[in-house]
DNA sequence: ATTTTAATATACCAATCGGTATATTTTTAA
DNA sequence: TTAAAAATATACCGATTGGTATATTAAAAT
């Protein structure tokens, strides 16, 4: 990893907070000098434009969560629990999520689903990569037969999403954590009816 | 209604859409006036800032979104009906819902949680309004036992909400109906479990 | 160790940002 | 119908926006 490598991720890193927080519009070159220490040049002579830092922030922020689940998830044995690993994880490290502004699919598909088509189709694509995943936990499931081979995998899947996302949202708009821990309980109540 | 109160509502009904979709820091003074074909005179003639405009839009859409589903929900007998009128109503409004920015509690709760206290607090009073007369409609439904006497009103309200918003999300971020058919059809499974 | 190349800092750009003082026009009340 | 009041338009403000050309410094190759 040379100069501009190191400079790039170091950039990356101390970005990710802000742009999750702030949003796209909401964080400017200025936020991007302060939380770096550089200054608008060095920026610049490591990414195009603000599009592109986003989007590398974007990557580096999806990139993270999905490998927090995927090393809980490949600890369990059968798919239920891999399943449940979910609704424990929020439960659990809510403050960890909370503090760097929530989960940036959320974040970013809000944002930039009426103003930013390209990054709205990073999101979809990560997104849609999430749901694959469960989709195929669910799959093996019933294959394994721990799930009932009438459970629809891709309704399961994104009934599943849509709670996780739906829950982030509220907790973090009324700060209230039983709220949080109530809908966690409500899609382990969910996920044992598959 | 003199003219000042005239102006006003105007102002509040043709920047609805432009705040919903663009958000509060994606939407500048020049998109409000091109919006409304006032001048910047006109619009701090009527509102005192920025942030006094995107608080009347926000309640003017919720309000708007409030009125929408109570007069579907006056419209039931049953509570376990007047519960269903959401994922009825969110599969067959979408095109409406969707054309003007989605749901507003959501798109301003994403936004400002982080980075606006005053939208924040407006927003999270929005959703426990909303939630509360959720809450109402199970306790209600228990009493004249549509549902069961163990189901807790809290939780299966926030589920239900929880599912809401994170399907609209969904829905929006992947561009596919047949998600929200599929989400809208689970909410329905769930709600007739309790 | 020296030269070449790459990375970073400085200083600047035009455009746009939210906001305001004042002039002009339009309502409203007398 | 006219005078007072209110509402709107014009013209401007300093600050900040994203972005760039060039100078300087540091890293990499010889």
């Amino acid at each position: 990893m040379n100069k501009a490598e190191k400079t790039k991720s170091f950039i990356i890193e101390k970005t990710a907070t802000l742009f999750n927080t702030k949003g796209f519009a909401g964080t400017s070159l200025n936020d991007i000098t302060e939380a770096t220490g550089l200054t608008k040049g060095s920026v610049y002579g490591n990414f195009k434009n603000k599009d592109e830092v986003a989007l590398a922030v974007f990557e580096y922020n999806t990139k993270k969560m999905q490998s927090l689940f995927n090393s809980e998830v490949d600890k369990k044995k059968s798919y239920k629990e891999k399943l449940l690993v979910y609704p424990e994880l929020y439960k659990n490290s809510f403050t960890r999520l909370f503090a760097t502004g929530g989960c940036p699919i959320l974040n970013t598909a809000i944002e930039s689903d009426d103003t930013h088509p390209q990054l709205k189709e990073v999101t979809k694509n990560a997104f849609m990569y999430w749901k694959d995943s469960i989709v195929y936990l669910i799959e093996k499931g019933i294959e394994q037969q721990e799930f009932k081979p009438e459970t629809n995998p891709e309704e399961a899947a994104l009934t599943i999403l849509a709670m996780i996302e739906g829950a982030v949202m509220i907790t973090k708009l009324t700060g209230k954590l039983n709220y949080l821990t109530l809908l966690m309980d409500s899609l382990k109540t969910q996920i044992n009816t598959y």
